[in-house]
DNA sequence: AATGGGACCTGCGCGC
DNA sequence: TGCGCGCAGGTCCCAT
């Protein structure tokens, strides 16, 4: 469940390990992943060109190439980058000028890899919507007071706000004290404050830290992000609020399962 | 128009 | 023991 904190990370981890590094060839264990254009012409487009650069918009990791084309990646839930990799789970292996090799793993083959002449013109990109630090309080009051849905499940749409998943949203909503179920216009001007506040904080935070593995996320060394041991609600089902010492109840909403204290959250 | 639910996948843990 | 089922949750697509 990579967000925007792993992805983050993972970005970072990126910057200090690859850059400047060749790719001399590319395996493909299996083609699912690889999206728009065919496995082959895949191949061809990244041997022999360097890594030049790596940025992160939202979810999504963009690797500027010296071709000057992009490799887009979307980890989605269950994909990882590992450097240097194993091979062991790998479904695309990147063989990299050191003779280590950069490793997609995805056990669900919901992930996307991509090339991209302008990774920006991608209808997914152009669809997203702003990311959380780049929104003002007056934003943020602005954007919510229009909107008649579930918070939890306005937190987690791209179009609306990016970058925040099922776990940040929860804990997000935590550190705001707010019930995932209100409706979002519904939020006072101090709510809204908070909630804003409280999205940031989350995820600086758990950038901080390295993001949250659970599941599948590892870090591109493959160690494990360290935020799970200050998760608040996410997982923590029938354990008892560090705030209120009652227990942290689980419920479905928009599909999803979601963690909340009901004595904190109103 | 906005919202909700299913589909896409695989592997794990649970109950019978 | 083994099998089938539900669940994990990012995004797209379709129906309402």
């Amino acid at each position: 469940m990579p967000e925007l904190p792993e992805v983050e990370t993972i970005k970072r981890d990126l910057e200090k390990a690859v850059l400047d590094k060749k790719i001399v060839e590319v395996r493909i264990y299996n083609p699912m992943v690889i999206r728009q254009i065919n496995p082959e012409k895949f191949r061809k487009e990244l041997a022999g060109v360097k890594i030049k650069n790596v940025r992160r918009k939202a979810k999504v990791l963009v690797i500027g190439l010296s071709s000057g084309k992009f490799l887009v990646i979307h980890l989605k839930m269950t994909g990882q980058l590992v450097y240097p990799g194993d091979a062991k789970n790998s479904r695309v292996s990147f063989l990299l000028s050191d003779g280590k090799t950069l490793d997609f793993n995805d056990q669900r083959l919901f992930g996307e890899l991509r090339i991209l002449d302008d990774w920006r013109s991608l209808k997914f990109i152009q669809r997203l919507g702003p990311e959380p630090f780049d929104l003002s309080q007056d934003d943020f009051k602005e954007m919510l007071s229009r909107k008649k849905t579930k918070i939890k499940s306005l937190l987690m749409d791209q179009t609306f706000i990016s970058g925040i998943g099922n776990l940040y949203a929860a804990e997000s909503l935590f550190g705001a004290r707010i019930h995932p179920e209100r409706v979002a216009s519904s939020l006072s001007d101090k709510e809204k404050e908070a909630l804003l506040g409280a999205i940031k904080n989350v995820l600086s935070s758990a950038i901080t830290y390295g993001g949250s593995s659970v599941d599948n996320y590892v870090r591109l060394s493959g160690k494990p992000g360290d935020y799970v041991r200050h998760h608040k609600v996410y997982g923590r089902e029938g354990k008892l609020c560090l705030v209120c010492s009652g227990p942290i109840k689980k419920m479905m909403l928009g599909g999803r399962g979601t963690y909340f204290c009901p004595r904190c959250q109103k």
